[in-house]
RNA sequence: GCCGGCGUGGCGGAAUUGGCAGACGCGCGCGACUCAAAAUCGCGUUCCCGCGAGGGAGUGUGGGUUCGAUCCCCUCCGCCGGCACCA
């Protein structure tokens, strides 16, 4: 394949098309207020998960997701709407900043190179954004406004009477900081060594750093949160009207984890303390036999008793020195020890010992639990090894089996007030019992965390907040933004500290004012940037009004592709400050993406993700010097379904390049000199019939299935149609007019070229093949007179008969018997029934004569 | 362990309100063109038996529902992804 002449001259004009794009701002979106806006098309929003631009450039993976947005997109405008498909880059991140501590380059130099280089490589495939719109997070006209935004945070609370985030006026209580959806709090956080720098859970993979795999420990460190969890219910509600994966769904579902249940409390016997706990089995408490806190609970400390106290200040330290990782693998074998102290049980009065064990987590309910052995394996394996007492207080359905806990629903026995009742009734039995007695209350908890939104590094958008006289202070929306100071060495600290702490004449304020020296995480310049692509030169607000109102209109982007690694976070938080925004009358919809779809992974030829290391990259310029950007862009998409995973296969791109070269050999031919020119084959004439058909059923599948992003069997269609008219002469021109625009927003570079070529000396191709309108089928067409109907005996197919369209069964069924097949597989059988399902099939179910 | 997704020719995949399994492409085989090759064009290509006509089997496994199952239900196996002591 190497050596052999080009079956068609790419070559020689996709740059050409690209830079005319690019040039002429062919994919150019108007907003609302600019001239020659078009208001009454109805807009569309297509979004790509923009990237970020690592040194390494783009393999065709990353092209995949882009290919199926920009096929989409490109239809869209066919089709009459006003589309907006912008890109940019997430370009704040970690490697920049690490290739900076190796090489002393600063991080904007090495990200602009980056930037530079994906712009180029996205060109070279004809992607048709609209690069007027072009963002980076890195950029201060846009992290400016990232920084507005956690101010609005900051200046807000989530009002649960109203459950909407409002301005701190609206606060009467004493401590505002206690509600802020922005705050402050000493928790303990992923401290990676190796980073020089404080992870999210979500960053912590098996107890290491997610990037690079460093070793994660536990410290107590003061950091900025966001108040996600208020937002926990309405993050929950929002995802039933969402046209997502269910799968993704159910994976932000999971992540919350919402649990209803009730929280009851105990008080200690001979202390002045009590012990809160959550269960989502109020039902079973009259089956608590002892309670057990998580290690690092406060009342720990207060409640043990002399005796016991080395025995558990040894056990805390121990579970403390314990990494996740290692508590995860230790999963089978329970580890607790006892406190000394007892507890009383609201309900019967019953003493119970008080234990700890790390099975309990103190990030989880209230950190401590009843534990209840006859109904929860975990606590039911704990009382097992340590000798605790076992009651059955839920009787299921069979015989109860002491070698294991029952679980599941059924009556309650041995409980009192409850026995008799189900499990339901008793549960809300029990809980307006607590809370008459006043011994405990219905509770919800979540698994979902606030967000931890500080981290220690340079490269990432600076806090608009200083520091006084040990109190935060926010800065005034004039002083925005706040830039990184220059700086040379970008050595973290060692320390916690930031590496910003060292730029002294930046952190220094004022008199008595210092910086915050912490930055934000990544995630937060990608948690809006589809809000500002619809209006990315807006300079008096994040995003105009008016342009948000038209983009956004009720359901926000209206198709979202990316990949499923951002199922949770990215998703979660994006929804998250979109819901804030929204309360606060900023964004005109309460979610921001309606229409979600997960590209699969693409892999190498070995069936192996592709890395660096294996040495199984493609990249985009690989396939586009050899077959042409077309060829790239229509073999991603036969491959095989968007959302699946599938390995690559340069044979399958000669496939597709093979195809192309054939559309090109229905409009040109080769002449004695070698050059191209258009075929003389090509007529006026319009098509047959059958072809005519095959026309109209390619028009209808085409527009189905970009519909439905089924680019792959859209792609079979057009070659089944291109089959029906190489070596037909004459040649209909009608045929290369549907074929042409039809391709257009997949294969653009070819068919922009083939229609100005047969513009330039035929009727009927005006303009540009990529602004032609989108053709229609005609259903009339496509109807037959004659259809052909297999006949089955006993579900066998035996002989296929041809009957008029819509036959009644009468005709079918004499045209069925009628067949010397079907007779002799009837034999002298006799027909016990016959199903006939219309222009389909006839099945003679048939018993043999014994 | 729990949750979710997926198992179809030599390969990527197509077909589901339950009705012709294998569209389209790759690969392979044969033929045309050519001095020859490449490219191109045509024909064939699920597997097994058969020279053939034809017959049989077949959508991971085993069962079920049905006139009829790749499609619906249950069992098991394999692969991929997520969660992982969440009370």
């Amino acid at each position: 394949m190497n050596f052999q002449r080009k079956q068609f001259p790419f070559s020689e004009y996709e740059a050409v098309w690209q830079r005319r794009w690019v040039e002429e701002g062919a994919f150019r979106a108007l907003n609302p207020g600019e001239p020659d806006f078009d208001a009454t098309r109805q807009k569309f929003y297509i979004l790509d998960m923009f990237p970020y631009p690592s040194g390494d450039g783009l393999h065709v993976g990353h092209v995949e997701g882009y290919t199926a947005t920009d096929i989409v997109a490109r239809a869209k405008r066919m089709q009459g709407f006003n589309v907006l498909h912008p890109m940019g880059w997430d370009a704040f991140g970690l490697p920049a900043e690490q290739y900076a501590i190796r090489t002393g380059r600063h991080p904007r130099e090495t990200t602009n190179t980056n930037i530079a280089k994906f712009r180029s490589q996205l060109q070279s495939v004809g992607f048709s954004y609209d690069w007027t719109r072009e963002i980076s997070t890195t950029h201060p006209e846009y992290f400016r406004w990232t920084q507005w935004i956690f101010l609005r945070l900051y200046h807000s609370w989530f009002n649960p009477e109203t459950r909407r985030a409002e301005p701190l006026t609206t606060y009467h209580g004493d401590d505002p900081d206690a509600v802020r959806l922005a705050y402050v709090a000493e928790v303990p956080v992923n401290w990676c060594p190796g980073l020089g720098t404080v992870l999210a859970n979500e960053e912590v993979v098996d107890g290491k750093s997610e990037v690079g795999g460093f070793p994660v420990e536990r410290r107590p460190l003061r950091q900025w949160m966001l108040r996600i969890t208020a937002y926990a219910d309405r993050l929950l509600e929002g995802l039933d009207a969402l046209d997502w994966p269910e799968g993704v769904k159910l994976l932000q579902r999971n992540w919350i984890g919402r649990s209803e249940g009730a929280s009851v409390r105990f008080s200690v016997v001979g202390q002045d303390a009590e012990i809160e706990v959550f269960t989502t089995r109020p039902d079973t408490l009259f089956g608590a036999t002892y309670m057990v806190l998580a290690p690092e609970h406060p009342l720990v400390k207060k409640i043990t008793t002399a005796g016991r106290r080395p025995e558990v200040e040894a056990y805390q330290q121990q579970a403390a020195a314990r990494s996740d990782l290692e508590r995860a693998e230790l999963t089978k074998e329970k580890s607790g020890v006892f406190t000394g102290a007892h507890a009383i049980n609201p309900v019967n009065g019953e003493t119970i010992p008080i234990w700890i064990a790390d099975y309990v987590l103190m990030g989880y309910g209230t950190g401590a639990i009843m534990a209840v052995p006859a109904h929860d394996e975990r606590d039911f394996a704990f009382a097992q090894k340590f000798g605790l007492p076992i009651r059955e207080v839920v009787a299921g359905d069979g015989a109860a089996g002491v070698d294991q806990a029952f679980v599941g629903n059924g009556r309650a026995v041995n409980s009192g007030f409850l026995d008799g009742l189900s499990t339901a009734e008793a549960q809300r039995a029990m809980i307006t019992h607590l809370e008459a007695t006043g011994a405990g209350r219905g509770m919800v908890t979540t698994k979902l965390r606030d967000w931890l939104f500080s981290r220690q590094r340079y490269w990432g958008e600076p806090f608009p907040i200083v520091w006084e006289g040990g109190r935060h202070r926010p800065l005034e929306e004039t002083e925005l933004p706040v830039v990184q100071p220059e700086m040379q060495d970008f050595q973290p600290t060692g320390t916690p500290e930031p590496p910003l702490s060292k730029a002294l004449e930046w952190v220094r304020y004022s008199e008595n004012a210092r910086r915050e020296t912490n930055t934000m995480p990544q995630w937060a310049g990608s948690c809006w940037y589809y809000l500002r692509f619809c209006d990315a030169r807006c300079s008096s607000r994040f995003v105009g009004r008016e342009a948000e109102h038209y983009w956004m209109g009720n359901r926000g982007v209206d198709l979202y592709v990316g990949g499923t690694e951002h199922a949770v976070l990215h998703l979660l938080y994006s929804r998250f400050w979109h819901k804030v925004l929204h309360d606060l009358g900023e964004v005109s919809s309460s979610e921001p993406f309606h229409k979600l779809v997960n590209q699969g992974m693409i892999l190498g030829t070995d069936s192996h993700k592709m890395s660096k290391s294996r040495g199984n990259v493609v990249t985009p310029e690989h396939v586009i010097t050899e077959f042409g950007a077309d060829s790239l862009r229509l073999y991603e998409m036969f491959m095989g379904p968007l959302e699946q995973m599938k390995p690559w296969s340069m044979k399958g791109v000669e496939g597709v390049y093979r195809f192309l070269a054939r559309v090109w050999r229905l409009a040109m031919r080769e002449n004695a000199g070698g050059q191209w020119e258009l075929s003389p084959a090509l007529s006026n004439t319009p098509p047959t019939l059958p072809q005519q058909r095959v026309l109209h059923a390619t028009i209808k599948k085409v527009t189905s299935d970009i519909e439905a992003m089924a680019f792959n069997t859209a792609i079979s269609q057009l070659m089944i149609c291109t089959n029906e008219f190489v070596n037909v002469e004459p040649r209909p021109l009608e045929a290369l007019r549907v074929l042409l625009t039809l391709l257009s927003p997949m294969a653009p570079h070819i068919c922009e070229e083939l229609w100005s070529r047969l513009g330039a000396a035929h009727e009927g191709f005006p303009g540009h093949a990529s602004t032609q309108p989108w053709p229609t089928f005609d259903p009339a067409l496509l109807e037959v007179a004659e259809v052909e109907l297999i006949v089955q005996v006993n579900g066998k197919l035996k002989d296929r008969i041809r009957a008029q369209r819509d036959a009644d069964q009468e005709a079918v069924l004499d045209a069925a018997h009628a067949s010397p097949k079907v007779r002799e597989a009837i034999g002298t059988g006799q027909i016990l029934k016959t199903i006939h399902v219309p222009n389909k099939l006839v099945n003679l179910v048939v018993r043999p004569t014994a």
